[in-house]
DNA sequence: AACAGGAATAAAAACGTTTTTATCCGACCA
DNA sequence: TGGTCGGATAAAAACGTTTTTATTCCTGTT
């Protein structure tokens, strides 16, 4: 049908056995020169790197992958949304990936990254990654409090990173925002300001960080020598519309809140849409204090306050630990457990007309 | 330090050559079998296949990779912000890596992510990608209106998609948006409404949609004999800071726009953002139709009209074009120009105060 | 003067495939 | 009966490395 240009695309790269006859040593000398190995004399490597420089040589990475086992790829586990008008889910996955990459960047680690769909399907990849070794080294986010892809990899001795813990009380590397200290921080601020019927707008309850912010939410009240509003704890997705749908809700209850705790920025714009159509205005009639991934509440109208976590920084010390973990590092010195900066952005105290 | 668990790591997966020893056939006979080639009698294979699923063979792809000199990885370009404050710039680009992993799902290819942070960076890491053969095919977005990519790329025969354009004349893969479609009916339906002054918070001109989408604009303009209110076009970055500083200025001129169209959610928000501060309201004192990548205007208070791209389905587009355009197929059959579909959730006239 | 030791390099083996070439063997034909 | 053909399988080579083992040659020691 049309002209195919395959044919020419090759125009034959050089390999080591090039060197060889360019250079006069062995492939064996060559290979060892260019790993730097101290048993090659220091001429002969100096001569063995110029001729590599010279002709353009590059080590082919499927003979080294072969003889090695290595893959020099580093997976990451991504979520995939495929629910038609939940698009906004996972937003900040970019965030993730692009820190992780940065951090790959100068080492010989490439990123391959690897689509889920629900808890099953990533621990049946975990697996699938480890048994094949299809990469010397895994990164993953969403943990469980029960987490098996933990539980897998720690007994295989794979190298891992996950962004978050579970509750079970292993060494190993991660990556992870004090979720417990964020919740109990903004339900005081919130408290302090007049406030008692608190909202906590939550993601599903199997996930590990979704209990650190009931956890700190309850400490909050428990604190201030108050009962904690927990029937004011929505938990689902993180989508738009789980956010918008659960304001609706709790907003309509006979008791309802006086102010939201949101979780992501997704479920935030959701609130913030309901609260729209329901003509309560944030700052007047209700407050609202988000988690802010990707730095964009400053932008509302009215700006609220926020919760700010570096997600990109966090994909970086990601990208940064799986790497030294590969490299044989102590898991136990690859802990890094964040707190996100608070931004006030309004005074969060409409409660103090509550207060009498 | 620490208990190194590494050592047992490898329970000894099973290679060909136990396939071989367990059947009594030979390597040769195995590979055949298990790749379906007809030379092989049906009874062997039927054997061989038994053999192989009761020894839970997996093919090493490091071996197949050298063998074969594929490496049955799809790669895909992925832009890097590391401007801070930025951040939701790219966000659009989980929806793209989502849909393009759905595409590979069942296919043998596995997705690898390269961040870039340049124009000539991304050319750089292509054409490295190429000169290595460290993927089988390509994927690439932000594509210029001339774009050295696809020149080397096309020159190379390397299979390749890329999600938009450029102004050559060249017969390649790619998935679009037809964005002077979409800018002439924005316009249009401004002008429609009474507006003689819009403002187009564009893209970098360097881009070919940015230039697709001046011309879409200008176009609407002549056609409805009016002249076309070039100076009121921005061009820059598609951070939220730009639509909002974009705004901020226009609005601030001389002969302000009565109405903005906005390129992507992120400036929208900025330029809402901006419009708030200035207490001008959408649909009441300016009128605003934008951008939604990721479904996300409807929550915008008020809602706003909008043109939406199912972005993920482009993403599985590009999935799926490469595939097959990597098992050879005619490039000139692998295009799609999408519509996106107008979601009208204003009337965009200003209530008919325009239309004096 | 002979030999041990060591430094430098070469040769060979191995990683797990796929593909090309070779071998075997029974059937068909003259 | 001898030869050819072709179907089925085996053997061997190759992909590009790294690593283990072998060889060479020089120096220093007895």
């Amino acid at each position: 049908m049309a002209e195919n240009r395959e044919p020419e695309r090759r125009e034959f790269s050089p390999t080591i056995k090039t060197l060889a006859a360019h250079t006069g040593y062995s492939i064996a000398t060559i290979s060892k020169a260019l790993r730097g190995s101290p048993v090659v004399a220091r001429p002969t490597r100096d001569a063995i790197v110029a001729a590599a420089r010279e002709l353009g040589y590059q080590a082919n990475a499927r003979g080294m992958a072969l003889r090695t086992g290595k893959t020099y790829r580093a997976a990451v586990l991504m979520p995939i949304t495929s629910a038609v008008g939940y698009e906004w889910d996972g937003v900040e996955y970019t965030q993730i990936l692009s820190g992780i990459s940065q951090a790959l960047e100068d080492s010989d680690y490439q990123l391959s990254v690897h689509g889920f769909r629900s808890f099953g399907d990533a621990f049946d990849i975990a697996r699938r990654i480890v048994d094949q070794s299809a990469a010397d080294g895994l990164i993953f986010s969403g943990v469980l409090a029960d987490d098996p892809r933990i539980d897998m990899l720690f007994e295989s001795g794979f190298p891992f990173v996950s962004l978050g813990r579970c509750r079970k009380p292993l060494v190993y590397a991660h990556v992870d925002v004090d979720n417990e200290w964020a919740a109990f921080t903004a339900t005081a601020r919130l408290i302090a300001g007049g406030h008692e019927r608190i909202a906590l707008i939550n993601a599903d309850r199997r996930l590990s960080y979704a209990l650190d912010r009931i956890d700190g939410f309850s400490r909050a009240f428990h604190e201030a020598g108050l009962a904690a509003s927990i029937d004011l704890v929505a938990d689902g997705d993180l989508s738009t519309r789980f956010g918008r749908d659960s304001a609706l809700r709790l907003l309509g209850l006979p008791n309802p809140p006086t102010a939201l705790v949101c979780i992501n920025e997704s479920t935030t714009l959701g609130v913030l849409s309901a609260l729209g159509s329901l003509e309560r205005r944030v700052g007047v009639d209700v407050d609202v204090i988000a988690y802010d991934d990707i730095n964009v509440s400053a932008y509302f109208t009215p700006p609220i306050t926020t919760f700010y976590q570096p997600i990109e920084l966090l994909g970086r010390k990601l990208g940064e630990f799986l790497l030294r973990r590969m490299a044989g590092e102590d898991p136990a010195e690859l802990a890094l457990v964040s707190r996100p900066e608070l931004i006030g952005r309004q005074p969060d105290n409409l409660g103090g007309r509550n207060r009498s």
